[in-house]
DNA sequence: CCTGCGCTTCATTTTTTCTTGAAATGATTG
DNA sequence: CAATCATTTCAAGAAAAAATGAAGCGCAGG
């Protein structure tokens, strides 16, 4: 069992087109809270032609066992990458899901929608505690409140919108 | 030696009213990258049916004299709080800006925009990288990245259009 | 002018978040 | 089944972000 596994182009070194797309997707990531390892290992995902595996992936952006393990798991879990199997290899492989949606999508589904859910039953809160102020100040706090749920009603209105949009 | 834990000068306690909106604000701000103590600063602004002066919004909110100013500024900044003259009183008295598509705005303008933007110029220079790539691993990435394109040209395409529907 | 107030700034501390690496788990194979 | 390899988990450490509070600036009012 000499056989000698290809030899896999340096896996030190990151080319200069594999850094600017971790770059990249580390700098859109962050933005919807991910840290900067998840960006790195769905970048280099994202331009390599061919399936990583953990180590690999490990070795090339030089982040540590658990950062690899926990970024991948998280990654799988938002539907962003996924493990495919390679015939003679007891690890797995790591490609990209490259519908660049799925971050979006995700966003406004587990961060933006119940966020709004939440805000909706403060709102509700705050108008049975309205009765609790003053007659000058209700009738100020009241319209603060009013333009509140108008906003929410907004907001919900337009995120399908935008999904249906993302999607298409 | 057992002491007595000073009493906490709670020099001006929150409504329950109070608290439910900066609770909310907290969390929404959170979510465009904004502190804890900037989320509670403009979430008692924004039910206080007068305007605050400075001092009293580090008393009621428990909160540092740095915090209260940096605070302040981000959201003066934003435009989301302005400075009112109150006659009488040397201190500047703030009041919340209840145009709440301000926050959106000036995420969208602020941070999703310049990202595409740079991030365009990433795509421009990996499409100029292609060529020291095998033909075969070149086939395949330049796929990668011109779906990429096609993702920012769709954002930037839908940006602009919920900025209208925001600021209508 | 001087004084004291309101405010800003920023070095330091605190808190939160992310990463690390070693130990535990699970899984394959000889 | 033993042995090894791949992966997960998690306690501890490192890094990043936020809050604190004291120093200092500018200015209104005496």
């Amino acid at each position: 069992m000499v056989e000698i596994l290809p030899k896999v182009t340096d896996s030190g070194e990151l080319s200069e087109l594999e850094v600017e797309a971790i770059e990249m997707f580390i700098n859109f990531l962050k933005l919807i809270g991910l840290p900067k390892s998840v960006g790195e290992i769905y970048g280099l995902l994202f331009v390599s032609p061919r399936a990583l595996p953990m180590d690999e992936i490990m070795r090339r952006l030089d982040i540590s066992l658990g950062a690899a393990s926990q970024g991948l798991k998280l990654l799988r879990g938002l539907g962003a990458v996924k493990a495919v199997y390679s015939r003679g290899d007891r690890r797995d492989h790591f490609v990209a899901d490259l519908e660049l949606s799925k971050f979006a999508t995700v966003f406004i589904k587990e961060e933006l929608l119940p966020r709004i859910e939440r805000a909706r039953e403060r709102v509700k809160r705050m108008e049975e505690l309205l009765p609790t102020l003053g007659a000058a100040e209700r009738k100020a706090t009241e319209a603060r409140i009013e333009r509140l749920r108008h906003w929410l009603d907004k907001g919900q209105k337009m995120l399908p919108w935008i999904l249906k949009f993302l999607v298409r």
